[in-house]
DNA sequence: TTATCATGTAGAAAAATTTCTATCTTTATA
DNA sequence: TATAAAGATAGAAATTTTTCTACATGATAA
């Protein structure tokens, strides 16, 4: 029987999954987390077949817990859920160890495809993931400032455009308060913006 | 036997909510919409006891569906369901006849007592949201909210907004800078935002 | 017409942020 | 593989922002 963990904030959302996967696998043991912690704990307690992990918890560093997972159980496979569609991320949390990238848009038929690719130990890239991968690689570089951004870096910005304040970041972060400035200022300098509202409009122009 | 109209684009959220619905209203039936479009589509086609209607981001078109909803089918009941927590949108959801408006950290048990109020042909507004209206009603006004600012207060919001910082507005000013922290203070309070950012978005919902 | 309230203003203290410098680690690169 | 570059971290100091309190003024409502 396949073992399965569902870290999504949202109620409606694991159940949703958690039918998609009944539906597929039955009989499937299908364990639930709402958050970082939780999932934690889960992962002390289980080894699972498939984690799916959605990216923008509230409260939760997604790509720090995908990090942690990916050292703490190297076995672990990992199916990134957004609810936006691909982007930048897409790529960061893939490095981080994922083994797919999937939008909650994407039909059914296609989240049951990653599923299914993954548990038979593949990666799973959408074509139009695939295919920005290539142009990236021909052009070099993408265009993307955001793209130049590090991991660290790209994790804060990601708070900061949450509205978070550079002290709610350095309490999820668990870092000081001068660190997070520190990231802050050189992400700035590297998207060159003076000011939050400026990066909020970088950020949208490259939906971000 | 209910009907239901689910409009959502992700396959996950709309299958979440099904089941969520399924086992309140057994029988129960349920149609989905994913876009506007089909939606519109649907209720000519159907008369529906409850639509739910999630807002999956910000200043998209899930305001103009609710408007359109209320002045074609003026029966109708509409729980908007938002995923991302706005309790700035839900005021101007209401507004637009919506008949309840509930966020994703509401517990499994909240969102079943909206469905059963709102099909009680009651209008469902959580605590929080209640406080903040009643708050709205005494205070006599309800409308554009930068209208509720101070003559002084606009002068800084529009400075705020255009990335000035408040040591820049008390040099542009000449006043000092805690007279431009107390005015920052109260507007943010006038407005109910917590931040630059919410700012920003309040501003442009309502194109300022 | 007096009491209340919204408004504009700040001083002082507290809190948050930024800046500067520096160390250690990881990752490229020659 | 040695070396350089990039990245993550933070202490301390400087600066900025926020908060709290307070006071004067003009409008307003009892």
């Amino acid at each position: 029987m396949k073992k399965f963990l569902l870290v999504d904030d949202h109620v409606v959302v694991r159940s949703g999954i958690k039918i998609l996967l009944s539906e597929i696998y039955n009989p499937a043991e299908i364990h639930e987390a709402m958050n970082g912690e939780s999932a934690v704990l889960k992962l002390k307690e289980h080894q699972f077949d498939l984690i799916i992990l959605d990216i923008q918890m509230p409260n939760t560093d997604a790509l720090g817990l995908m990090e942690y997972i990916h050292i703490t159980y190297p076995e672990a496979k990992v199916l990134m859920f957004s609810m936006s569609a691909e982007n930048i991320y897409a790529k960061r949390f893939m490095k981080a160890g994922a083994y797919g990238f999937i939008s909650k848009e994407a039909p059914l038929e296609e989240i049951t495809r990653a599923i299914n690719i993954i548990l038979n130990n593949k990666k799973y890239i959408s074509d139009s993931f695939a295919e920005k991968l290539a142009e990236d690689s021909f052009n070099g570089k993408s265009g993307n400032p955001f793209n130049e951004l590090s991991p660290r870096e790209f994790e804060i910005v990601s708070l900061l455009l949450d509205g978070k304040t550079v002290t709610d970041i350095s309490h999820t972060l668990n870092i000081q308060t001068s660190t997070v400035g520190t990231h802050k200022a050189r992400l700035f300098e590297k998207l060159s913006v003076t000011n939050l509202l400026e990066l909020k409009e970088l950020a949208t122009t490259y939906n971000l």
